[in-house]
Order: structure tokens, then sequence, then C-alpha cells
DNA sequence: TCGGGATCATTGCGCATGCAACGAGTTTGC
DNA sequence: GCAAACTCGTTGCATGCGCAATGATCCCGA
């Protein structure tokens, strides 16, 4: 058994459990923050991408953070309107748009990064020290043999 | 440096390393069969699961897909309307609703697994046997982690 | 210098999604 | 035996999404 060359197991196929893990994992830490701060995934990845560094360009972000562009701008629409982050033109180049975020907004960043950083130490104490490792490595490999 | 505490990169964030993998290994994968075959990710799945065992109700899929009922409930009118599934009364437990794929929709399912399983062997190809064993074993223990 | 092509951010459109509500059917408890 | 509680699948609604098109701006070559 287990053999049969016609046999699909879909919980044994890596692109389904890597998309059930991410989901659930995404799923439990925005519960962690969510909740209390009223914040979707992008907005989140949004401002993690401005608290490393301020005034960045929707370009910027859409580069780095594996998000479209859309949807960037969109997520940065709403944290605008909360208050939370700036928009501001470029100074040379009158295409771009800097965005950083606001006092308030670095202030609920701040508030969410210790609970983002213990929920990923809670989800990494079941791995033994090795395990990490191998799991930093192998997703590296991974992810330079996928597009972009 | 790299020793701030205050620090938070995002780029080694295993929540958001396993989102962005995910969703690019996702992405390739659909495009080897979703402009073939035109099927979303959803659809693929409750075929993928049909094709493991007939006669199905949404909350079965439901349970084991990690799907809501209303995503497999729409995805199954999808494959109904292009004649890939079928829909039947279930025998005694009028509430339920027996799904299972059409001859052709088996068919297509069957041409669909060959480009899965090669894709997903490139995928692992860039791995080492021991690498592959460590990622296998590395998902069970974080899925147990993770809630549902 | 200036005109065509590239780049940037936004937006309109159609569609998928999550959530809650609902209607039909079933089980449970008394 | 029947009412209340529960289960199952669908759908209405608001929202977010991807994609392509748009307008504004910049760059570059002749």
């Amino acid at each position: 058994m287990r053999n049969d060359p016609d046999a699909f197991s879909l919980d044994a196929f890596l692109p389904y459990r890597l998309a059930v893990l991410a989901s659930r994992v995404s799923r439990d830490l925005s519960g962690t923050y969510g909740e209390r701060f009223g914040l979707s995934v992008p907005e989140w990845r949004v401002m993690a991408h401005l608290a490393e560094g301020s005034n960045v360009s929707v370009r910027d972000i859409e580069a780095r953070v594996d998000m479209e562009k859309s949807k960037v701008s969109r997520a940065a629409k709403r944290l605008e309107k909360r208050g939370l982050l700036a928009r501001r033109p470029h100074p040379t180049d009158k295409r771009l748009i800097a965005l950083s975020l606001t006092d308030q907004g670095t202030s609920v960043f701040n508030q969410i990064v210790p609970l983002a950083l213990s929920f990923e130490s809670e989800l990494k104490s079941r791995l033994t020290a090795s395990d990490r490792d191998h799991l930093d490595r192998i997703t590296d490999i991974l992810l330079k043999g996928v597009t972009m």
C-alpha cells in the first residue's frame, strides 16, 4: 500500500501542507493582535516594513513585502484613515509618496511586536534547536526555487 | 548590531516566511494547471478530496481540507456548472448532500495529478533526502502547535 | 529642448471571501 | 410525541482582492 502510482494524497502534498500551515499560523497570529488593534495582515505588514525604515514608497514595500501595489496602497489608505500612517510627497520625485508611521502608529507597532515575537517563540518552542536551523535553511532553499 | 532588542525583522519572522513561501508555491503550482484547466485552488482542493473518496458531504470537506463551508459550497457549485462534479441527495439524511466527481471530473483530475506531482518533485529536488525528512517532521510538529 | 516611453500610485471592475443569518431537516430531553 | 436545540448547506452583505487602465510625473535619446 501507499505505492499505488495513481494514489494522490492531499495530506502528503507539500504545497497543500505549506498552505494549510501558513494560513493557520497566520490566523492564530493575527488573533493575538487583530482583536486588540483591529489590524489586518496587509496592514500589519506595511507597518512592519515602515518600522524598519521610514519614508518609503509604495513600490519599495511592494518589492520587499510580497504584496501587490494596489494591496499596499489600500492598506496604507486604511492606516492613514486611522491616524497610524502619514503620507507625504517625496521631496524630489513627485511620483513617489513617502509613507511613514505616525507617533501613534509607532506606538501601536511597539505594542504588537512583543506579542508577535512571543507567538513566534511559542511556535518554535516545539522544535529542537537543530530543527529550527533546518527549518530556516529549508525555507531559504524552497524560496529560491520559486518564482520572484 | 542585529542585537537591538527593539529590532523586528519581517524577513526573519517565521509566520511571514511561511506565508510568503506558501503563497508563492501555490501561485507557481496553480500556474501549471490553472491555465490549462481553468481551476482555482479551492476547486482543485475539492476535487482532490473527492478523488480520495466519493460521496462526501460539504462538511466532510470542510473538516478535512481547511476551507470554510461556504467556500466549499461555492467551489462545488462552480465545478457542477462545468460538469466536473455531481451533487446528489444523501439517502438517509436529507440535510446532507453527496458530492462526487463525474467521469469528466475524474478524467480532468487524472490529468492534473502528474503535473502536480512533478511540480512537487522539482521543488523537493533542491533538498537533500535528509532535508525532506526534516521538512515533513517539522511541518507535522508545527501543524500540531496551531489551532484546529 | 522636447516628445515618446517608462515608472509610480490610484482606482474601477468583476469576482472571491468570511461572516452571520436563514430554512430545511434531525436529534435530544422530557 | 413533541418542542427546543442542534446540524447542514446555501445565500446576502460588506469587504478585500487581482488585474488592467488611467493620470501624473520623470527619464532619455535625438
